[in-house]
DNA sequence: TTTGAGCGT
């Protein structure tokens, strides 16, 4: 299962939206709108997955820098602070940098 | 408007 952030989102995007969208190019698992934990306040960005590595990359190739509600996408594999060294996993290509 | 949660060691 691969997770794909999606950031710089307008505030009105739903989970639907963008799982309508990311369906386009492959396999849409799950989306989660993230939002502050403590307030609610809704953080403009949020999380697919996808479960295999080619539906990620045709998703993140077609849908980067693609427009949504006015405002310029940004999609590229998810990081956080578990997955330490950058977007790909160990042992795998990054969609994004296979791209440039 | 840009990387999710926990809180211990």
């Amino acid at each position: 299962m691969i997770s794909i952030f999606v950031g710089n989102l307008s505030y009105q995007t739903t989970e639907h939206e963008l799982s309508s969208l990311f369906g386009r190019y492959g396999r849409v698992s799950s989306v989660r709108m993230m939002s502050d934990r403590s307030t609610g306040t809704p953080r403009g960005f949020a999380f697919v997955s996808m479960p295999s590595f080619e539906d990620a990359e045709e998703a993140i190739i077609h849908l980067n820098g693609a427009s949504l509600g006015g405002r310029s996408l940004t999609v590229n594999e998810a990081r956080s602070k578990d997955s330490v060294g950058g977007p790909a996993m160990p042992g795998r290509r990054s969609a994004l940098l296979d791209s440039l």
